[in-house]
RNA sequence: GACCCCUUCGUCUAGAGGUUAGGACACCACUCUUUCACAGUGGAGACACGGGUUCAAUUCCCGUAGGGGUCGCCA
């Protein structure tokens, strides 16, 4: 059987990188076994979910490289999770709770104030008829409860092994709000069943979830030993706090902005907790082929934005002009251009900025005037190609007696104004003899 | 308060009851007749702490500390 996988992002926000590597993940994994992927938007809570980051998420996996096989609004399908709802209902699983959001909060303090665990008392299964019917006369509107069988839940997880949990240590599940509405723990086990999802992938902050969606998804009938989950350890920051602390850094907008590639990012996230060498690949499919479960630690990673840079800049170095030159915005920039300054820029923007030292007038810094006139004497004729460079500095080298940094150096900077940058053997014909004879007598230009 | 997970160079990790504790990125130096980068060579750099088991523990056990997660009518 092929591989079903799926992301579900709750449309209520931007795509960070939190979210971005496991939908990674997610995507690899299926390409990597040619199975499908799912974009599945959870949108269930109608007060946060908005179109525009549905949009955004959309936009971003895009950019990611990141295609979908299918996608899915779980607020198009509740029919269907009132028909799940109503099997566990016959089947005695989901009951009726009248407690008010208050008087949960109130018993949790107390209970934790007392040093017990924060669990629902079933309160609502010990109602009485009569009860029920004096409480929905006095306008209360019931919530629904899965109730959780006892015993020990296990499944097999691909990232933290054999895993048991003891669903006493958690309250019942709501199911359904006091308004009708669905939360996410019901819709998402039925569409993981719908759509045939066979691995959940997810953040480790999901587990206890899992545990309530695996008995959810028996009660409907459903065969959990056939999923596989890979439970993967959240993202930390720098200084390994949570993630959810400095979103800000964590945007794939603001890193977008920021002039970073999407494999830049997607190289990182794919290998980060994981004994994959971090390296640069140009597409999903080479990543994919090195994506592995076995391989993913269950220490939290930390991600740290300053280690993209590197990436960054050995991903351009290898990047062919026609992949580009579109989004270089110097439309008169040719590939020769490109090759001799792609080594030297961290971001694509920075390409920019060589254009302009090559082909826009130059406030040269003061040099040797000396040394300069005489490499002006023996500056070859027009035309000039890869080659010209090595024979003006042989020439020069002979004229002057000088080698090594001190004949270079004072070229670099009469040429370009700084101490570093492209080879000049590269640089000389996009600066031109023109302006190269006038940026060695001190002119702008 | 309960439950789950984690702790090896700066970072991501490999690792086995006895190893010179390995690699990648970053860093430093040298080389490649200038710079940046690439490449190559070399270098510095780690087993959280305390007990226990053992001839031997970084590895197994317990505890402590630290970190992450969960305990929502959020997802």
């Amino acid at each position: 059987m092929s591989i079903i996988t799926r992301f579900a992002p709750s449309p209520t926000g931007h795509l960070h990188v939190g979210n971005a590597r496991i939908a990674i993940a997610n995507a690899l994994l299926s390409l990597r076994d040619g199975g499908r992927f799912v974009l599945r938007y959870d949108d269930t809570d109608v007060e946060r979910s908005r179109d525009e980051y549905a949009d955004s998420i959309a936009d971003d996996l895009t950019w990611l490289g990141i295609e979908w096989d299918e996608v899915v609004r779980q607020s198009a399908r509740l029919d269907e999770y009132r028909g799940a709802a109503s099997k566990l209902e016959k089947l005695g699983r989901l009951y009726k709770c009248y407690e008010t959001r208050e008087e949960l909060e109130l018993k949790r303090k107390h209970l934790l104030s007392s040093k017990q665990p924060p669990i629902y008392d079933r309160g609502a299964l010990a109602l009485s008829d009569g009860e029920r019917a004096s409480l929905e006369a006095e306008g209360r509107r019931a919530h629904w409860r899965f109730k959780l069988a006892p015993g020990e839940i296990t499944w097999a997880d691909l990232v933290r092994g054999p895993q048991h949990y003891d669903p006493a240590n958690v309250s019942d599940p709501v199911l359904i709000r006091e308004d009708g509405t669905f939360l996410y723990t019901l819709p998402s086990v039925v569409d993981d069943m719908a759509f045939g999802v066979t691995h959940i992938v997810r953040g480790e902050d999901h587990v206890t979830n899992t545990a309530v969606q695996l008995q959810i998804m028996e009660a409907l009938g459903g065969t959990p030993a056939s999923l596989s989950f890979a439970h993967l350890p959240l993202l930390v920051g720098p200084e390994g706090e949570p993630l959810s602390k400095r979103l800000g850094t964590a945007s794939l907008r603001e890193m977008r902005d920021d002039g970073l590639e999407p494999m830049a990012l997607a190289s990182m996230l794919a290998a980060l907790g994981t004994s994959e060498a971090v390296a640069v690949c140009h597409d999903l499919v080479a990543l994919a082929t090195t994506f592995n479960f076995a391989h993913v630690s269950r220490n939290s990673p930390r991600f740290d934005p300053n280690n993209l840079w590197p990436l960054n800049a050995q991903l351009l170095q290898e990047t062919p002009f026609a992949a580009v030159a579109d989004r270089l915005g110097l439309p008169d920039a040719d590939e020769a251009f490109w090759i001799a300054v792609r080594g030297n820029i961290d971001r694509l923007a920075g390409a920019r900025e060589w254009w302009v030292i090559c082909h826009e007038p130059l406030t040269p810094v003061p040099g040797e005037m000396d040394f300069l006139t005489a490499a002006a004497e023996v500056l070859p004729p027009a035309p000039w190609d890869g080659e010209t460079f090595r024979a003006w500095v042989a020439a020069v080298k002979a004229e002057t007696g000088r080698k090594g940094k001190a004949l270079f150096m004072p070229l670099r900077v009469a040429l370009t104004g700084r101490d570093h940058g492209p080879e000049l053997h590269n640089l000389l014909p996009l600066i031109g003899r023109e302006r190269v004879l006038k940026r060695l007598s001190g002119d702008v230009a």
